[in-house]
Formats: structure tokens, sequence, C-alpha cells
DNA sequence: AATGGGACCTGCGCGC
DNA sequence: TGCGCGCAGGTCCCAT
């Protein structure tokens, strides 16, 4: 969509839109000419031409769709090419916004490092002094940013370390491997697209090729890859954790 | 301070 | 066949 100009907004679902209202949204953005695509841990950002922005997070169950105009779009964006980018959203709990900058929207400001930007020392000066759960304490954004509940589950299974385990727990070299999974398995994830668990697609309508490759998310009961054992199933604030009790000590 | 629960929503698969 | 329930990739807010 990079230099496309957008000459119309359709919209199915108005809740997505969380800023401004709906007039000023389609207003601000028919006319507008996508110059740059920018992503900031889990926040998608489409920078225009008059150097305003569209903010989307697609949070659980959001997917962008290009082509045609799609049944099933909440907001459909077309543009002057006659082709569509559908902003697909199952559970309608993403948000769209249009405003003049991303970096002062209080939730982007929060947010801690990526762990693509940050060194072994940096990532141990964070993760060190915390009591929280590991797991959780690496799906906080605003402690580290970018690692959602599916690869915080599969960093922690690569690195043989329980979900359970206290933050300030962790060995030196627990936490240089723990460091080294999580870079490696968010890279896996971009390469393969992602992981499709639902309804995820990418652009083209494509499922991720992520999914075949999880080791432990969504595995409970299975057999543990490395020593054949069930895989466990457990909740960690509110949310499911599969691991190996016995491979994750 | 850390943790748990609920809310936001829709829709799927399962057991009865 | 149909219904109710639990559960799902994220994040915020509130109570304890």
């Amino acid at each position: 969509i990079l230099n496309k100009k957008i000459t119309d907004v359709i919209f199915i679902k108005k809740g997505v839109v969380k800023e401004p209202d709906i007039e000023r949204f389609k207003k601000g953005v028919v006319g507008e000419t996508v110059k740059e695509i920018i992503r900031r841990a889990k926040v998608l950002i489409i920078k225009f031409s008059s150097n305003k922005f569209l903010v989307i997070h697609l949070r659980i169950s959001g997917w962008l769709l290009y082509g045609e105009q799609t049944e099933g779009a909440r907001v459909v964006f077309k543009f002057s090419d006659n082709t569509f980018l559908n902003y697909m959203d199952r559970r309608l709990l993403g948000e769209l916004r249009f405003r003049k900058d991303y970096k002062d929207l209080e939730f982007i400001k929060k947010l801690g490092p990526e762990p693509f930007d940050i060194s072994l020392r940096e990532f141990k000066e964070i993760i060190k002094p915390k009591k929280n759960k590991i797991k959780s304490l690496l799906m906080e954004q605003r402690v580290i940013s970018g690692i959602g509940n599916i690869y915080a589950q599969e960093a922690l299974f690569l690195a043989g370390i329980c979900p359970q385990r206290p933050a300030n727990t962790l060995e030196e070299d627990e936490l240089a491997c723990l460091y080294e999974r999580i870079v490696f398995v968010l890279k896996e994830a971009i390469k393969y697209k992602g992981s499709s668990v639902d309804s995820y697609r990418d652009t083209r309508g494509e499922k991720g090729k992520m999914e075949e490759r999880l080791k432990v998310y969504g595995r409970k009961g299975k057999p543990c890859f490395v020593c054949d054992k069930p895989i466990e199933k457990i909740t960690l604030g509110g949310r499911g954790t599969c691991f190996c009790p016995h491979c994750q000590q």
C-alpha cells in the first residue's frame, strides 16, 4: 500500500475507531497517501504524506487483508487504484486511531524496549530485580514489549525454564539462554509469518506457518517433543500457559 | 507492589 | 439439533 492514496473509508463497525470521531476520522484519512509503514512492539503505524498517522492495534483477533473489498471486514480503506485494505477483527477488540503523532500515545510511551533493541546486559538489568513470575513478566509490555502469550510460552520452553519461576531466581546462564531464545522465537515467528491459531491471516489471506513450529503452545496433554512426557496447562495471570514440567525447571 | 478478576467483544468447539 | 459453557492471540482498570 506504499504510495497509494486513500479515496474512501467504509465503516461496517464504527466501534473500532477510537479516535477521533467517525466523521473526523474519515475526513482525515480520505485523501491521504501512505508514506511509510512502522511497527512498534505490537502496534502497527501507517505514516501518511501529511505526516499524520493511522495507528492500528490488532489486539487478539485482528488482521489486515489487502485486495478486494471483503465480506466480514469491519472497516475498509479504498485506494485510488481501486484496491482495498480490509480491517478484519473477529472479536472487535482492536483499535484504529487517526492522529498527528503516535509517539505521544499513552500506551506507546509506556512500552518497554523490544527484545531486538537490547543487549543481554540490559535484558538482565530489566528482568533480574523483579519478583514476578517470569512468564507474566515477559508479557508485561511496560517492562519488555512485543512478547505475547504464545511466544512467552515458547521461549520459556526452549530455555527450559518453568513459567512460574520468580524472575529474580533465574541464574545468569538461564537469563542468557532465555534472552537468546526470545529473540530467536520472535525472529522465527516473523519469518514464518505468525501463528494462525485461529483467524489470523497475512495481508494476502494466507495462514501463518509458525503454528506448525510451536513446541508447547496449545499442546496440553500431548507428548513433549524433548522428553515425551505430557505437556501441562496452568493459568498464570489469567492466561493459559502450557509447559513441560519435566524439561522446564 | 503483586496478583486476581472482570471488562471489552465475537464465535468456536464441546458435552449434555 | 440446540443450548450453555468455557475458552481464545491483548490490554486496561479495579479490588485485595
